[in-house]
DNA sequence: ATATGTGCAAATTCTTTGCATTAGA
DNA sequence: TCTAATGCAAAGAATTTGCACATAT
């Protein structure tokens, strides 16, 4: 179930590729904790909380707290994306840059899927057609207003 | 989407109130630390932490855990909304019961204005002509899968 | 060589829980 | 009365920070 309608997606590979590549333009260094991650990160699609991909890593590779130093680092460059399915914590996944797209997260069995359309209600409808019972949603939007543009 | 442009909104007064009854109607007992947090979210737009409620509130009336615990029983019951702008801390508003609506938070000033439209694309396009610049947005489906909804 | 990244421990922040006491209905 | 609600203290969970040491470029 993957939900997608026709995009061209990358290999793994080649995800993983890019995402050195920008880590490289953007004066990050190359080392295996993030070479790990973004193995992890390449190959499931997830989104994983930084715990998740931390057990999927091989076993020593680093600390819990690089994980998530990383995780931090690599989304200011747009490497990863957070998500956030308002249950405490935050999960990240591989930014493809493809088409924005959205979650459809089980409230009992946590399970996520991705769907491509992008409009709430639209996503509302679809996902009951998936056989969701009991469907809602959450969405922000988030920006800079006009006096803080100014101030700055 | 909404098509009817001149909502109203109900008093302060009469929210409240309506607030009370739901509490009675779900055998919950009205108890000055309830008053005091529905006169705050009535009364101001909100969303609000619940250390930012806490803090609204006349000193002493009772304690942040207790803040915590109203809130999470009057959010079962519908009296209340839960937010979350993603930032590590959820935020409540009263429920009006009204259209389905959304926020719009400022990255810097951390302002939050309520719109009244539900359409992804069209909240950011509403967005960008507000003033607000860099916009994003998050949007998250729940929903009971169908073998959870077997399972039980 | 040197700035950047990492490990470990400890701190922070937000939220929840245990249990004895208080107070609505 | 008698069960739900509260206060206080403490636990939990997720994430961040300080600082000495290690390493990529």
């Amino acid at each position: 179930m993957d939900g997608h309608m026709g995009h061209e997606h990358e290999s793994p590979e080649t995800n993983f590729e890019s995402a050195l590549r920008l880590l490289r333009d953007n004066q990050h260094r190359i080392t295996a904790p993030r070479r790990a991650i973004l193995s992890v990160l390449t190959r499931e699609h997830g989104p994983f909380t930084a715990d998740e991909i931390h057990h999927r890593m091989e076993e020593g590779v680093c600390d819990l707290v690089t994980v998530y130093r990383c995780l931090s680092a690599m989304e200011e460059i747009a490497v990863v994306r957070r998500c956030d399915f308002g249950d405490g914590s935050y999960r990240y996944e591989f930014n493809t840059g493809e088409h924005h797209h959205h979650h459809i997260i089980c409230r009992v069995c946590h399970g996520v899927e991705t769907l491509d359309l992008c409009m709430a209600d639209a996503l509302e409808r679809m996902a009951r057609q998936m056989g969701y019972a009991n469907v809602t949603h959450t969405l922000e939007i988030f920006g800079v207003c006009k006096k803080c543009q100014a101030a700055k």
